[in-house]
DNA sequence: TTATATTGATTGTGATTCTAAATCATCTTG
DNA sequence: CAAGATGATTTAGAATCACAATCAATATAA
């Protein structure tokens, strides 16, 4: 496999150094890996994903929710269903406008979520462990900033946010 | 492991700090950025990233090249359609086994790579423009580092080799 | 108040995409 | 030469997704 490519020089380098592909990848290895985790403790990865979001920032409303992770309300519907299926969340109807539905965790949610995120973290902190703690350190910073640019060079008037809701599978 | 997910600050941005969820939504920013600049070269992303392994790592075999870029071979064999049928590279049988495809860029093939690559490195610079050359290089080189690493635990007799193609889309 | 429009949740639909098996030709091995 | 393996392709089925359509409830305006 350790195939020399010619002559490096500036750009192109090693066959996928780009960091689309680095990125892709990355992200694959953990979606699979982190996918089996959750698995154990009741939910998929986009129920964790959401579960995530109903404990530390709860939201009024399902859109607002949906809005929060990124996902279509339409696929939120199927993600609570299955979360509500496994006992972890609850539709609660809201009092004070009743086509709403308050989005609260269990206390089994709350459990299996503190399990389910502590497993998370041990795959990501091994994924790092041959890091140097500096390297480390950058790394999350790097990428915390990276989140926030806007990726697309907005050549027209095209908004920059559009595009950003990734597929966790 | 000075880690805090406790959500601190302004709510809204520490929500999702976990590292899946940092890859897969800067792949997503990079995949829809990328996939319309490629497209003025008239390939997808996919094409892209056959085209770079076919001049780089020039494979004697469709399955081989398969392989290379982690895709299946049957869905290889549509991506080097379009590619075909964009007239960026050419099937040429093998004299030596009749079976297989040798599969090569064309000269137009060739240039369109050259530009799209050019393209694209420039989407990716951009979006690393903020960042200091150390920290740009201390990211690259972690993130080179990393894919080189297993990620899934290795529990039972679990195969980390599984798992690992991406999704470009 | 009534009428209209907006919001929130859900369901349905068409299109897209991936995986796995089946197919066909060719090569290799016994 | 027969039997199995390999390479490319095709096919079929499942899964997924975005988008429109629907239904209920609320807000707004006249």
């Amino acid at each position: 496999m350790a195939h020399a490519p010619t002559s490096e020089g500036p750009h192109g380098s090693g066959l996928h150094q780009d960091l689309h592909w680095l990125f892709a990848r990355l992200k694959q290895g953990l979606a699979t890996a982190e996918t089996a985790a959750v698995r154990e403790h009741g939910m998929t990865l986009w129920g964790y994903t959401v579960l995530v979001a109903v404990v530390e920032a709860p939201a009024r409303t399902q859109l607002a929710l949906a809005h929060a992770v990124s996902v279509d309300k339409s696929k939120l519907v199927l993600i609570l269903d299955e979360l509500e299926d496994a006992g972890l969340v609850r539709r609660r109807p809201d009092p004070a406008d009743r086509r709403a539905r308050i989005i609260e965790a269990t206390p089994e949610g709350d459990r299996a979520l503190k399990a389910a995120r502590a497993d998370i973290e041990a795959i990501e902190n091994q994924l790092l462990a041959d890091l140097a703690p500096s390297a480390r350190a950058a790394l999350q910073s790097a990428l915390q900033h990276l989140v926030g640019e806007p990726i697309a060079k907005v050549e027209d008037g095209r908004s920059p946010e559009t595009a950003c809701a990734p597929d966790l599978a």
